[in-house]
DNA sequence: CGCGTAATTATGCAAGTGTATAATTTCTCC
DNA sequence: GGAGAAATTATACACTTGCATAATTACGCG
């Protein structure tokens, strides 16, 4: 009946943060921020409480840390697909594709999502972040769509251009959305299926006939 | 300094609730499920906290009801507009344009979904009234669609129609979504002039011209 | 008018919260 | 292999939380 101090070991200071930040994102999704308790969080990192303390200079500085974390690794997931592909039409259907299938379509990216509207449209930075992000998305789409009508001969003005991005942007994000929230709900590709077919009817373009090189 | 006992006036079971309830949407939609606190929610409807108690059984209660009171309402909100109107065009337009104008699109509403999202995946009663909810919104859209491509001369079948009502659907979600996470960025009516136009290209039909009786 | 009952307030409690600080252990470097 | 420093654990504290229960008050009804 010794309690003995428990044994640890050392590991460098990205892996424990990274480690941390997992922990935290996996309990944001299932809690909610306020859910996610710092010992909820240590005990999922295994590790004692303290230790985030140690990394982080308070709670918030996590939550806001695996924000951004979580973030990034959403934007890398709809862009590195279709990163390098050949002709714009290509690239937009890859973009689609990306963005309507695992694992950015997701339940736990939803929860994600909605877990920290929140803190995310009260807090400054991370307002900045998510405007950032929003900002990147939509104009990286907005360019696509102009390269793609471009390429077939039908380019238009900037004030089309906005609201055809706008609404391409929509219909994926009403897509990611229903995908992550009723996940059995649609047959396998049947996302990816209705979000080309709606991309194309809103802009003109024909996403699925391939392209003569 | 005679500290004395606060003076209250007694009010019906009916009103006491609903303004509990409203008290608690207000909260939630600001701090969330758990940042609401049996507290705060009875400071804001101005009453003591152990009143809550007496009007519902546990917090878990009075959310679960909080919830059903709000999504009643969106509901009603959506669709109270176009309900009466003539021709399936002019109602599918009147739905577009209810489900893309406040206070349907709005930061508070947005906010509440969110909040909400955790709760309604895991209580099994929130979840059915969300389903229950969702459910009734596109069957109901598609019955729409249906009965203005009837009108049109131009009938889909049923897996046709499925696909159309879930983009138009998403495209509605994601301009909502869009138009309650940044509120300036729209300007007046664009909101529903591109959810017109985008439900107009997806389906092939034109929600703009008049009918002729 | 006064009595009873239910609405409302007041108080208390145990569990959980973030954070601060002290105690210990692991590991690097000479 | 041992000393020093940093990583990690352990403990404590003040505060908030939901809930329970007791004390009071308002108001309908005779």
């Amino acid at each position: 009946m010794t309690d003995e101090r428990r044994k640890f070991k050392r590991e460098s200071a990205e892996a424990r943060k990274e480690a941390l930040i997992l922990a935290t994102l996996e309990l944001v999704a299932e809690n909610g921020v306020r859910g996610a308790t710092v010992r909820g969080i240590a005990q999922r990192a295994d590790v004692t409480q303290g230790l985030i303390r140690h990394y982080f200079s308070s709670k918030e500085e996590l939550i806001i840390s695996a924000y951004e974390h979580h973030m990034n690794q959403m934007t890398d997931l709809t862009f590195a697909p279709g990163a390098a592909a050949g002709s714009a039409r290509a690239r937009l259907r890859a973009f689609v594709d990306g963005s309507l299938t695992p694992p950015v379509v997701d339940p736990r990216a939803l929860a994600l999502w909605a877990s920290f509207l929140n803190k995310v449209q009260n807090d400054p930075q991370m307002k900045e972040t998510h405007q950032r992000t929003y900002a990147y998305f939509r104009d990286r789409l907005e360019a696509l769509i102009a390269a793609a009508l471009e390429e077939a001969g039908r380019p238009a003005p900037a004030a089309r251009l906005r609201q055809l991005a706008i609404a391409c942007n929509a219909v994926i994000d009403g897509l990611w959305l229903e995908g992550g929230a009723l996940p059995d709900a649609f047959a396998q590709g049947e996302l990816v299926e209705i979000g080309r077919q709606s991309v194309a009817a809103i802009t003109g373009l024909d996403l699925e006939q391939e392209a003569e090189t």
